[in-house]
DNA sequence: TGCTTTTATTAATCTAGATTAACAATTCAT
DNA sequence: ATGAATTGTTAATCTAGATTAATAAAAGCA
């Protein structure tokens, strides 16, 4: 049974908690909602033009969300980690097809939530409303942030703000992904680690 | 007086209840806590570095909002008009000076809302925050859409699903301004705009 | 463990879009 | 209305980053 309790739950807990207090029955009521589920490395969790996207909490590990143009070319538009919401939004709020594909990057634990639970959980307690309020203004910031970025920004500079930004990732995700996220190309992107290699 | 009386606000009021709806005294609540401010063309509401911003929305016109980089190089990062929320949110939820200036291009009539104020309006209902809550995610979605423009298309196709986007805005701003706001130079626009009346 | 497939590197060439600069057309203030 | 300032156009040149292709390295799998 996936509730508050349990020990490993404590992570996702605080992280809830940050934005919002929420009572013992609040929290029971998020985790009983939610589903657990596991993925190995490479597996799909939603599949492109197929199921609607569940809203998608990351227990650990990793997950990248990419989107196919018509000449399908593969596009990276996010990677998610350990405490991350991620997931096709509008797919999932209305319930249409994903736009997007997610694919796990490495055994990956999830909690998902589908709409009818999602819209049970708001319906419970306004706390829940609040927190995503406050959840999607955060990502609405940081989107900006990245647009000003993606306009602003040589490939140099973006690489290196993704360095700072996402640490981690370097080491689990292959190069050329990476490279897709930033909008340049891998060959370009191998060219450029070599230059700031030699300085 | 600023309320849901005015006749002026139906089509704020329209635009409110779309997601969610309200009770008279909620609507009331909403007008008396914000602030009616009128600004001419070419002034600038909010100053990069100086004052936080407030919450706005637009009654009509149009308001533009860009970022100075290091090199006190200018780039647009949104345009606003009749009926769309603007301002600097990272400023405003946390009360810091605005990292973006924002600029009347039209003669412009607005509400606002201080950090004080719209606590009040959520801890007032909770429908307000499930608006807001509903608001950003479709702001989210949205921004989403733009950074894989931002990354897969060509300069061509940004001009093209601008116009699409914002038929209006092309007779209002500047061209300087769309070309910023696509991330490219205004010379390029130029060239691109020949090209494409000769098709 | 070796074989196949995927990913990364390197080098050569190419192009979308930047930069510069000079000129034309608007807009704005007096 | 008139001159000054801002904005837009055109053309020439330049460059960041794309493309192609061949090779090397790494990862996945039997």
């Amino acid at each position: 049974m996936i509730n508050k309790d349990s020990v490993q739950n404590t992570s996702i807990i605080n992280n809830l908690t940050k934005y919002v207090t929420f009572s013992d029955e609040e929290l029971d009521n998020f985790f009983e909602l939610g589903e657990l589920a596991t993925f190995k490395k490479n597996q799909t969790l939603v599949h492109k033009g197929k199921e609607s996207s569940p809203f998608i909490l990351i227990k650990q590990g990793c997950l990248m969300t990419s989107y196919i143009d018509e000449g399908d070319f593969r596009h990276v538009i996010q990677f998610g980690i350990d405490n991350w919401w991620t997931g096709d939004l509008n797919s999932f709020m209305n319930n249409e097809p994903s736009i997007y594909s997610i694919k796990a990057m490495t055994d990956v634990e999830v909690l998902t939530w589908n709409k009818e639970n999602f819209d049970l959980l708001c319906a419970f307690s306004p706390n829940f409303e609040r927190y995503f309020r406050i959840l999607f203004q955060n990502s609405l910031i940081s989107h900006q942030k990245r647009i000003i970025r993606n306009i602003s920004f040589s490939a140099e500079q973006k690489y290196l703000t993704f360095l700072k930004n996402y640490p981690k990732l370097e080491l689990i995700v292959p190069q050329k992904c990476i490279a897709s996220y930033l909008g340049i190309t891998p060959v370009f992107l191998s060219n450029l680690r070599k230059k700031l290699s030699g300085k």
